[in-house]
DNA sequence: TCTGGGGTCCTAGGACCC
DNA sequence: TCTGGGGTCCTAGGACCC
């Protein structure tokens, strides 16, 4: 019998659940099921767009990202509910508990999407098998549907889960790309959204097809690097690994909050920048990192929206700093006008026992400046011990020492 | 009554260094 | 004397995704 995909060929899963707020909370209360339902923030707040709905919302037109207004309007009888985080992120915990029973290779993308690397899951079946008793087993215990793609990248497997919703299972060969891919939009593509679209509309690049056809130097003129890499995909190629540890190797942690109403009063959003220094502080700590750069966002009542960061001399993790930050970007940059929205972001982090040895290179710098050098090493020395000086630091000590307490040195 | 909140990746210009 | 070119860091912002 012929394998799946002969010659190294990879076989990939791409497992996306069903408008997943919304099934998990009909999971939740029977009493919802048929019904149409959407998840959305409270309108009063202004915060009230759609963020999933349930099938039978979206025969009536119901979208995500449709104000709730808006959807109501459609779909009077519409059964609105709150975001419930806690829920949502309780029953992905079981979703993933559930794929890593097939495979280890398990990537998560989202909350409600992950890939899988089963090309040697062979004693587990056929692929297609093994994306029915994934989807059956997902169903019966959690009551939760998803629609699978199987193809030989994550990206044919991504473009496949998509293409039949909800619970359904769709086999995208590299073979079938011309027939399948080709004919659509290249705004369907992963990857392509409607600015993107438009670009490649301008320079006569319509579908899919045009687009793995496209002249390569007018792509990369006109789209960079992503060019050349969105006509790949176009074309079925796509070698990027599914890797598990990819979820927890997260590069930010940020807050931001649209307010009741257009603010002006400096204490009230300094109050709010406050809350927001605290919860992104409190979530660092909880995974264990430090920040070095950290960014403020402000939306002006206009929509207009900047971002102004700071890259730290040493990395941070209390609220306090944090605060700090924040509050000198606002104070330097707010131009006084209402205020929509206000963010506080922290980035280029790094795990806390890392950042200990990198605080004391800093305090280090900073000795450097008033002590004797070679007293400033030794007490790193004692502290950890030889093997944690970098190579770099050791040849430095030598050239340091010779020209004694010049500040200007950098590690 | 338009437009949430969490992210990632890429680009581009200026500073600075060699 | 009139003037290169590459590399990296920092900052701001755009595009996209769920």
């Amino acid at each position: 019998m012929k394998s799946f995909y002969p010659k190294n060929g990879r076989v990939v899963l791409h497992v996306d659940m069903n408008s997943f707020y919304a099934s998990v909370e009909i999971a939740h209360d029977s009493s919802l099921q048929g019904k149409p339902l959407a998840i959305a923030g409270n309108p009063k707040e202004r915060k009230g767009i759609v963020v999933t709905c349930s099938y039978e919302a979206r025969e009536f037109g119901v979208k995500t990202t449709m104000t709730v207004w808006e959807a109501k309007r459609l779909c009077p009888d519409l059964i609105i509910l709150p975001p419930n985080f806690d829920r949502y992120r309780q029953a992905s915990r079981e979703m993933f508990r559930i794929l890593q029973q097939y495979t280890l290779l398990v990537e998560p993308v989202s909350i409600d999407e992950g890939y899988m690397d089963i090309t040697n899951s062979h004693s587990l079946g056929k692929p297609v098998n093994i994306a029915e008793a994934i989807q059956q087993q997902l169903l019966s215990e959690l009551m939760l549907p998803c629609s699978i793609g199987i193809a030989p990248n994550k990206f044919l497997a991504k473009m496949a889960s998509n293409m039949k919703k909800p619970l359904g299972i769709t086999v995208l060969r590299k073979r079938d790309v011309q027939n399948i891919l080709w004919p659509l939009s290249v705004v369907e593509m992963h990857g392509i959204g409607q600015k993107t679209a438009d670009k490649l509309s301008a320079a006569g690049i319509s579908t899919i097809g045009d687009l793995a056809n496209a002249d390569i130097h007018l792509l990369k003129n006109r789209l960079g690097i992503r060019g050349i890499r969105l006509r790949e995909r176009a074309n079925g190629t796509d070698s990027r690994k599914v890797d598990p540890e990819a979820a927890n190797e997260f590069k930010s942690i940020g807050q931001s909050i649209t307010l009741p109403r257009d603010e002006t009063k400096q204490q009230v959003l300094l109050d709010v920048l406050q809350k927001l220094s605290e919860r992104v502080a409190a979530r660092m700590k909880r995974k264990d990192v430090l920040g070095t750069v950290v960014t403020l966002m402000i939306r002006y009542k206009d929509w207009q929206t900047i971002t102004r960061s700071k890259k730290l001399a040493g990395p941070i993790e209390k609220a306090e700093d944090t605060m700090a930050e924040a509050k000198s970007l606002f104070l330097k940059h707010w131009n006084g006008n209402g205020v929509r929205l206000l963010g506080v972001t922290m980035h280029d982090l790094i795990e806390r026992d890392r950042a200990n040895v990198q605080l004391d290179l800093f305090s280090y710098e900073q000795a450097v400046k008033k002590e004797p050098l070679l007293e400033a090493i030794k007490e790193i020395r004692k502290k950890y011990g030889e093997d944690i000086i970098q190579q770099g630091m050791k040849a430095d000590e030598k050239g340091l020492a010779d020209k004694e307490a010049d500040s200007g040195q950098n590690f």
